[in-house]
Formats: structure tokens, C-alpha cells, sequence
RNA sequence: GGGUCGGUGGCAGAGCGGUCAAAUGCAUUAGACUGUAAAUCUAACGCCUUACGGCUACGUAGGUUCGAAUCCUACCCGGCCCA
């Protein structure tokens, strides 16, 4: 399922493949969200042209809207979405608990219970459920139901979110279906050296196909953050993928994944497009504008004159800024374009340094 | 010509004797955004000053008052109605 190519010689970068369902990614590799079955003002040729390897599904929203049963009728997201490549679904765990705004959610042995943003109907997550909805949806990588807690947090309810999060780990793995889907877990346990330790320990013990860390990027310093890698992934399976949560700016990405981390996803590129933050550059000199700032009002130059995409090499940044303050939907598409762009183009030419040691 | 209503900051539009440099929205100018309820949110926005503070302002000119965007008079301008 995945396969090291290559190892760095500089850190402990890994260069390889993992095969899912819907065909083999090349890692380290970065996934577009699209929470709700679109990645925002794109189109899945659109996915398809900059070069997507997979795409980020939710099973919260998924689950809430459309439901299941529309789901089912379209034999899982893929044909639902128009999507043939790999389809990862987070489990909903990181919603029920972020998206707690009135206190609704509550935590139970046996799963949680939480209300919906959308019509505040009350609904149950159990690991059980969560992994049959991952399998209606038929995604190639399901993620298991955890517990998130927030930062900071005390030592008593990171180690209580640890158990409950390694119990519900295993139970997903139990009643799975022996299928083709890939199940990865998710290690919890906040910034506390010897919760991430065991945390990842005891997931090992039980075996998945891959390994994500969650709980990170929720407010703590970067320096924390790259500290829980450092101490973390040498106690996960070296020959399975390691998946770092919602991360990140391009510099954490390639902090991570010279600490062994393969998988990222993240709101970013696409999030701050929408408000006009725009990326551009490449693996060693990246750099942001805000295509908003009065200084682009009269820019004659590309929105990018080095990119694949038509558009963005037609297009001037003066008209860009324009589309930004009539709020043409345009803009947005144009400016997410550049920034998965960007994105993907940074995991490409990171898999390219890890190839010639240079990362 | 007569009557009537009104003229407020870039725009729209509150305020109708003090707590008003003046609500609110828009526009403008910046900033934030990390497993997406986010085309969202935050801040600044008369002039001078880092700030304290000072100065000039609610059509124009006078006046009443301790104090006026708010009251009075004249004038200018606009809408509507009548001739």
C-alpha cells in the first residue's frame, strides 16, 4: 500500500507512493479541501489540470448535507463529486469539537454527541457510525474518529482524550469492512511529550495504514509543534504514511516533512485566496501579496506569468484587484487557482529535493 | 411669483440645545486567517500629533445662549405643490 522510494540523506524526509483505490499518490503530498464535495470556486478539471493527486472530503458537512442516503445513490463521493482520482474523509471528530459554539457537544464512552450547525438537530458520533458513513462515501483514505482538545490544555483531559481517542481507534479498525478503503488513526495528546509517545505507541500496537497527527496547529508556537514531530514520528511505523493535521504555511510543510511526515492538508491556500492573500515562488523563495492593497490598482503584469494555467498568465494583477473590490466571483477562482498552485508545485518540488538530497 | 419640505463627513443617512469630530451602512486603507458554518473577521478612517492634546467643522452670513449640527433672521441652493 506505500512504498519509501527514497529516503533523504539530509533529514528524515521520505520520498514515496501510496496506493489507494482511485490509484498511487507520490508523497509527500498536499491536499485541497473540499469540505462540503467542492474545493472552493473549483471545478474538478480545474483539480485536474493543476495537477491534484487527491482531494479532502468531511464527513461532518458530507454527512449533515446532502446525508447518506443522496450519498448512496450516487455509489459514494467520487461519482457524487465528479472526482476519479483518491478521496480522503476526515472523520467529522475535529468539527463536533471545534464547531462547538454553545456547548452542545458531550463526549461519551462510546462516542459523541453533538448538535448540527445547520438546523441544530441533535445526532451521535460513534466510531461505528463514522466509519460505515466513510464507507457509504467509499472514500480511499477514511480517518478514525478521535477526540480534539484544545490548546492548551491540562494533562488530565489530553490523557483522557488519549484513551477515549486510542479506544475509538480500534474500534474503527474492528468494524471495518475488509475492503480496498484505507484506515489511518489519528495521534492525539496535546503538547505533552509522554501522551504523544504513548499515544503513538498504542496505535501502532493495533496497525493502520497510515498515521496522522492531530491536535496541532490550534494555537500553539510553531516551535511546539515541530517539537511534537521530533518526538512523535520516531514512535509510528517508519514504512507507513505519516499524515500531519491542517497543516500548514509552506515553511511548516517543509519543516515537517523533513521530520518524516508525507501527508498534509489545509485551509490555507484556498481560504486566503478567497480573502486575497496570493502565494507565489517556489520551494526556496516563497513570498505573499495581497492583491487587495491599493498598490495593485493600475498593475499591467500577469497574476502569475510563470504559471501553467491560461488564465493566470493572461490575466493582470490590476484586473484581479478589480474583480477583489466589485466582489466578482471571478476572483475568487482566479486567485484559489494560483494558490493550489502553488501548493502542489511546492510538494513537487519538495519530492524532487528529497530525490537529489537536497532537503 | 406664492406655499411647503429640505440642505450633515467621499457617498447614503441618523442626530434636532450640552455626554457630537457627529450613530449606522457603503466606499477607502491596512491586518488576520492552519484536519473550512470563513467571498469571513479585526482595526483605522476631518486636520496636526507617537500620545496627551490642540485646531477647523453639520449650505453661507449674522444673532440668541454659559453652551448651537440642533433655536432665530437674512441670503444661496434643491425637491414637491399651487399659479
Amino acid at each position: 500500500m506505500f512504498k519509501i522510494i527514497k529516503k533523504s540523506k539530509k533529514s528524515k524526509a521520505r520520498l514515496g507512493k501510496l496506493k489507494t483505490k482511485h490509484g498511487l499518490i507520490e508523497t509527500p503530498f498536499f491536499m485541497p479541501i473540499a469540505t462540503r464535495g467542492s474545493v472552493k470556486a473549483l471545478t474538478t478539471d480545474d483539480l485536474t489540470k493543476l495537477n491534484s493527486q487527491i482531494i479532502l472530503g468531511n464527513t461532518y458537512h458530507l454527512y449533515l448535507k446532502p446525508g447518506l442516503s443522496v450519498i448512496k445513490k450516487f455509489k459514494g463521493l467520487h461519482k457524487f463529486v465528479n472526482w476519479s482520482k483518491p478521496i480522503l474523509t476526515d472523520s467529522g471528530g475535529f468539527q463536533v469539537f471545534s464547531l462547538n459554539h454553545n456547548g452542545m457537544v458531550k463526549v461519551k464512552e462510546n462516542g459523541v454527541t453533538f448538535k448540527s450547525v445547520y438546523d441544530g438537530s441533535k445526532h451521535l458520533f460513534t466510531p461505528t457510525r463514522v466509519i460505515r458513513m466513510q464507507e457509504t462515501f467509499n472514500s480511499d483514505i477514511m480517518m478514525v474518529l478521535d477526540e480534539c482538545v484544545k490548546n492548551p490544555c491540562s494533562k488530565d483531559t489530553a490523557a483522557s482524550a488519549v484513551l477515549k481517542s486510542v479506544k475509538w481507534a480500534s474500534k474503527c479498525k474492528k468494524v471495518k469492512k475488509k475492503n480496498k478503503q484505507l484506515l489511518f488513526c489519528i495521534v492525539q495528546g496535546s503538547l505533552y511529550k509522554d501522551l504523544r509517545i504513548k499515544c503513538a505507541q498504542d496505535l501502532s500496537k493495533i496497525g493502520f495504514d497510515g498515521y496522522a497527527i492531530g491536535g496541532l496547529a490550534v494555537g500553539e508556537t510553531v516551535k511546539d509543534m515541530l517539537s511534537v514531530l521530533d518526538y512523535t514520528i520516531p514512535e509510528l511505523p517508519e514504512d507507513k504514511p505519516h499524515y500531519l493535521m491542517g497543516v500548514g504555511y509552506p515553511k511548516q510543510i517543509i519543516e515537517a516533512v523533513k521530520r518524516g511526515v508525507d501527508m498534509f492538508d489545509c485551509v490555507i491556500p484556498t481560504r486566503e485566496a478567497r480573502h486575497g492573500r496570493l502565494y507565489f515562488g517556489n520551494l526556496k523563495n516563497n513570498s505573499t501579496i495581497n492583491i487587495n492593497n491599493a498598490k495593485f490598482k493600475n498593475a499591467l503584469s500577469a497574476i502569475n506569468s510563470k504559471s501553467n494555467i491560461l488564465e493566470l498568465r493572461e490575466y493582470t494583477k490590476g484586473y484581479l484587484r478589480h474583480l477583489f473590490s466589485v466582489k466578482e466571483p471571478l476572483a475568487l477562482r482566479l486567485a484559489t487557482l494560483n494558490n493550489i498552485e502553488f501548493y502542489l508545485n511546492l510538494m513537487k518540488e519538495i519530492r524532487l529535493a528529497i530525490k537529489n538530497n537536497k532537503l
